[in-house]
DNA sequence: ACGTGTAAACC
DNA sequence: GGTTTACA
């Protein structure tokens, strides 16, 4: 049997009978198909007499498995437990033997027999690299024998490492020719693939020879990744029905006579919003990212999925299409599975019981002041880094150390919380070195020289701080697998004793507060020094016990007034500059998502003009450029020939286009839309263009931007009240008379 | 498979 | 005044 070393990186794993295939890349590039054995468990708890007869039906299944006596550590009460492990030789057997025993266990109608199923829920992917202490990406050496079966893996990598490589991959960008508007809200387009720096158009040809010239593409340069804008929901399904159709292959998959893994479009209601996930085309050997269908794509690029995918163990395509939140459980499953707690397959504990009384003080969140309104110079800002996780970590606050049952003095201020000394929760442990990794990137991003290093760095960091928010946000949700409501209350309680207790030393310090936050303060006292603050920082960080750091000083501040109570100013929309040149916006046009790009870009240039005041005289004397530039984006809007895409506006919808009860434009478009053959499904995202918001024929008020067309116009007047609006947030009361009244 | 509260804009 | 969406 000859034996191979191999070196290089984990790209891809699934299941096979018999084990997982495992797909490597060495560092020439060279891919190879390699194969390991993998029998997954998992485990059953329960009453005796209940376990013996459902593992007996188990048994009798027919299919290879192995039923051994094992322990595991349960993970509210943290005692050891006696279990039966269930071996499954073949992983494509697992999840039947699952749900048999699921099904089984349904059946009962004695609810107090009901067993306890642990590790059960995990995607085979996952088992197998927490099984084996492997990961995605993770570069190695394998020994291989002849027949491409793994005999060995040394693993010479680390999840925690920060300086790790990525392999040299292949990419092939793969989208409809244009701007990116969603292919099924629009006409039909040609296919782009752009590979190695070439743009390949194909177009005006028939069914038939797209699929063979993009066949004869994938032939030519193999590309590890298809990297595709809008691919899930129309490009590759469209593809593969049409291939389908014509009875031509199409070689999506590096794995021979396996299908494309489909995944089903859903909406699914949340807490009282709707959200839509769009349908994936998964692929074997290869990646397939539909970068218009990743939260981690459109918010951290492609090092963020990497950055998760290795952490979690969750595979890269599936990643990418997942939220952190499912990511960070699984990092959470991970520690618990390598420490022989036994994972929960679904959440049982009742919540503890509340009084009304605790009802009315814990459920209140994090601390909102309302802010001082207007203009405001030489304010300092001073912000808890990653607040809750810190005080996670801190007070040790995790499901199974809220009301413990042994440290009933370890008071929550506030709420009648208590928290365990005796045992460090999986919380808390999970978070510290998630902490650290953050605070390592943040320190390599600002030492690298290479931009290009600076903004992998960047990603990842950025791809952590949703972990870490999630984290918390998942405490309060109702089916998190390792969350508690009374963890998330205990938090907020600390947040809350935290921001006052800094708004108690900064006043004393004679600090007159501006704004302040959940873990943000905005104070002011003139005169006082960048050092003065850093002092200042030290000093509450030592008081509060948890780190507090000063961002810098604004040379202006300005809360606009609340558009229903002007003699109010509103905590979540603001706009500041601060000494070093960098910008803070909130909440205003520029940061919205459903402002039009061209609105954006001409707020973001005044803002631009702005930042270069250093006092509120120089604002002042800065407004009539502002009001230059505002008049030259005016009249590019009254010449009509501002493109339909920067004016669109886009919306998610809340219900199908049929249940709107009020003609708002949305419902308008939807309709539109919904007339065309287009399916929509609540949650999905639409853009539209204001054409005459006046119009009595609702039809007439908006189109949809994927149909509008030259016959159209677009509403002058509206779009020059909503410029309107952009610029006066940026005139504060007072300094007005410089501002134009546009009507 | 992410929370609650609030603002704002429209019909 | 109700509905709808978005943000922190």
């Amino acid at each position: 049997m000859t034996r191979k070393i191999l070196k290089g990186w984990i790209f891809d794993v699934y299941p096979v009978y018999g084990g997982m295939r495992l797909w490597f890349i060495d560092p020439s590039g060279q891919k190879h198909r390699l194969f390991d054995s993998f029998s997954p468990s998992f485990y059953v708890g329960g009453p005796s007499s209940q376990l013996k007869k459902t593992l007996s039906f188990i048994s009798r299944l027919n299919l290879p498995l192995r039923i051994k006596p094992s322990e595991g550590i349960e993970f509210y009460s943290g005692e050891t437990i006696p279990v039966a492990r269930v071996t499954v030789f073949n992983p494509l057997d697992y999840a039947k033997v699952v749900k048999w025993v699921i099904t089984l266990e349904n059946k009962k109608e004695n609810r107090s027999l009901t067993l306890n199923l642990y590790n059960c829920d995990l995607s085979l992917p996952q088992l197998y690299f927490f099984s084996k202490d492997l990961f995605p990406l993770a570069f190695c050496e394998i020994g291989v024998g002849d027949k491409g079966e793994i005999q060995k893996i040394e693993l010479m990598d680390l999840p925690w490492s920060t300086d790790y490589t990525i392999p040299p991959l292949s990419v092939m960008h793969l989208k409809m020719e244009g701007e990116s508007i969603h292919p099924d809200q629009c006409g039909p387009r040609p296919l782009e693939i752009e590979i190695e720096g070439t743009t390949h158009v194909i177009e005006g040809v028939s069914e038939r020879e797209t699929i063979e010239q993009f066949n004869s593409m994938l032939a030519r340069y193999d590309p590890d990744l298809i990297l595709s804008e809008w691919g899930d929901p129309c490009i590759l399904p469209q593809l593969i029905s049409s291939a389908e159709r014509l009875g031509l292959p199409l070689n999506l998959n590096r794995e021979p006579s396996r299908k494309v893994h489909s995944r089903k479009e859903q909406s699914y209601f949340s807490y009282g919003r709707i959200v839509h996930k769009a349908q994936a085309r998964l692929l074997f050997g290869r990646w397939h990212i539909d970068v218009c269908n990743s939260f981690l794509v459109s918010h951290t690029e492609l090092e963020g999925v990497f950055e998760f995918a290795r952490l979690s163990k969750i595979p890269v395509q599936q990643m990418a299409r997942t939220s952190t939140g499912t990511g960070i459980t699984s990092m959470q499953m991970d520690l618990a599975f390598q420490e022989n707690i036994l994972i929960p397959w679904r959440k049982r504990e009742p919540e503890g019981f509340k009084s009304a009384s605790q009802l009315l003080l814990s459920d209140k969140g994090g601390l909102t002041y309302t802010p001082k309104l207007g203009f405001h110079e030489e304010v300092g800002e001073l912000d808890f880094a990653s607040m809750y996780p810190s005080i996670m970590v801190k007070y040790n606050i995790s499901p199974e150390t809220i009301n413990c049952r042994c440290c009933f003095d370890n008071l929550v201020p506030e709420i009648g919380h208590h928290l365990c000394k005796k045992r460090k929760g999986l919380i808390p442990r999970f978070l510290k070195p998630l902490l650290d990794k953050r605070t390592q990137y943040k320190r390599l991003m600002k030492e690298a020289e290479d931009p290009e290093q600076k903004r992998i760095y960047d990603e990842r960091q950025s791809a952590l701080k949703w972990g870490l928010v999630t984290t918390f946000g998942y405490q309060g949700y109702k089916n998190a697998r390792f969350g508690k409501i009374e963890a998330h209350e205990a938090i907020t309680a600390y947040s809350r004793e935290k921001l006052l207790q800094a708004k108690s030393l900064v006043e004393a310090e004679g600090f007159e507060m501006i704004h302040a936050i959940v873990d943000s303060l905005m104070i002011r006292k003139w005169g006082t020094s960048e050092a003065a603050y850093e002092a200042l920082a030290l000093k509450i960080s030592a008081t509060c016990e948890i780190p507090i750091a000063f961002e810098g000083i604004f040379n202006w501040l300005h809360f606009p007034p609340s558009k229903s109570n002007p003699g109010l100013a509103t905590p979540g929309r603001y706009l500041g500059v601060y000494r070093s040149g960098k910008t803070k916006l909130r909440g205003i046009e520029a940061r919205r998502s459903d402002t039009p790009v061209f609105i954006k870009r001409a707020q973001l240039e005044m803002i631009e003009i702005l930042s270069a005041a250093r006092n509120r005289e120089a604002y002042q004397s800065i407004l009539p450029q502002v009001t230059d530039c505002f008049e030259r984006y005016r009249d590019k809007l009254r010449s009509g020939q501002v493109p339909f895409f920067d004016l669109a506006i886009s919306k998610a919808l809340s219900k199908a286009p049929s249940e709107y009860q009020k003609a708002s434009l949305i419902a308008i478009v939807a309709n539109e839309l919904a007339a065309r053959g287009v399916r929509l499904m609540p949650g999905q995202t639409i853009s539209y263009v204001i054409t005459e918001m006046k119009a009595r024929v609702p039809a007439d008020r908006a189109r949809a931007l994927g149909f509008i067309d030259g016959a159209w116009g677009y509403d002058v007047e509206k779009y020059e009240a909503l410029l309107s609006e952009a610029l006066e947030v940026l005139c504060p009361v007072g300094m007005s008379t410089h501002s134009v009244r546009v009507g």
